[in-house]
DNA sequence: AGTTCGATCGCCT
DNA sequence: GGCGATCGAACTG
C-alpha cells in the first residue's frame, strides 16, 4: 500500500475530513480504520486552534499540507490533526476515533484501562495513546515519516454520517463531524445514544 | 443510560 | 492567570 499522496490533503478542509473515514492510519506494527474526523477550518472557525492567526504553537497548521498537527490538551492527552488546504492557508482535520486493525496486542498494553476492542481508539487521546503518537509528532510529514495514511486496497462501502462536532464551546453547531454510519468505533463525546 | 467531576499543564492573553 | 478540540471513575436513576 502507498501512501496518500500530498494532493489528497492540497484540498479544502471539509472534503478532506470527509473522505478520510475509511483510510487506515499506521504507526509502527500499529494500524487501524479512521471511522471519524471533525473539520477545523481557518477564518472564522472560533473552535479552530488556528482562528487568531498564526502563533508558534499553531504554526504547522498554516505549512504545508500533509503534515501531522499534535497538540497537548488538559494536561494529560495528545490529538492528532491531519494538514489540509495549500501551504499558506490554515484547516487541519482531528482525527478522533479508529477501529483498531493491526498491533492490538500492544494497543492494549498502551491502554490497560480498554477492556474491550471498541474503546482502544475510540476518542481522539485515546488513539494517540494506542498508536504511540504524540508531541514528538507535531509537524510530521505524513506522506512519508513514521506515521502512514493509506487507502485500503478493497474498502468496505459505508455511509458517511454528518454532526456537529463535539467538546467544543463556540462555533459548535456547524455540521463538520463526519463518520461512518453504524461504526462500533465512533466516539460518543461523552454523551450516549448510538449514530445512525 | 446519563450526568458530574477531578486530574493536570502547555499555551495564549 | 485561566482556559481547554479529554478521559475515566463515581454517582444517580
Amino acid at each position: 500500500m502507498k501512501p496518500l499522496p500530498r494532493s489528497f490533503y492540497a484540498r479544502p478542509t471539509v472534503e478532506v475530513a470527509r473522505d478520510l473515514p475509511g483510510k487506515i492510519i499506521a504507526h509502527g506494527r500499529c494500524s487501524g480504520r479512521i471511522v471519524e474526523t471533525e473539520a477545523y477550518l481557518g477564518i472564522g472557525d472560533l473552535a479552530a486552534h488556528s482562528a487568531h492567526g498564526p502563533t508558534h504553537r499553531n504554526r504547522v497548521i498554516f505549512g504545508p499540507p500533509g503534515h501531522a498537527y499534535v497538540y497537548f490538551i488538559y494536561g494529560m492527552y495528545e490529538c492528532l490533526n491531519l494538514i489540509a488546504e495549500p501551504a499558506g492557508v490554515a484547516g487541519c482535520v482531528l482525527i478522533r476515533a479508529l477501529e483498531p486493525l493491526e498491533g492490538i496486542a500492544q494497543m492494549r498494553r498502551r491502554r490497560p484501562t480498554a477492556r474491550r476492542d471498541e474503546d482502544l481508539a475510540n476518542g481522539p487521546g485515546k488513539l494517540t495513546r494506542a498508536l504511540g503518537i504524540g508531541l514528538k509528532h507535531n509537524g510530521a510529514d505524513v506522506t512519508c515519516g513514521p506515521i502512514q495514511v493509506f487507502a485500503e486496497e478493497n474498502q468496505p462501502v459505508f455511509e458517511i454520517g454528518v454532526s456537529p462536532r463535539i467538546g467544543i464551546t463556540k462555533s459548535a453547531d456547524l455540521p463538520l463531524r463526519f463518520f461512518i454510519k453504524g461504526s462500533r468505533f465512533v466516539s460518543r463525546g461523552g454523551g450516549s445514544s448510538r449514530q445512525r
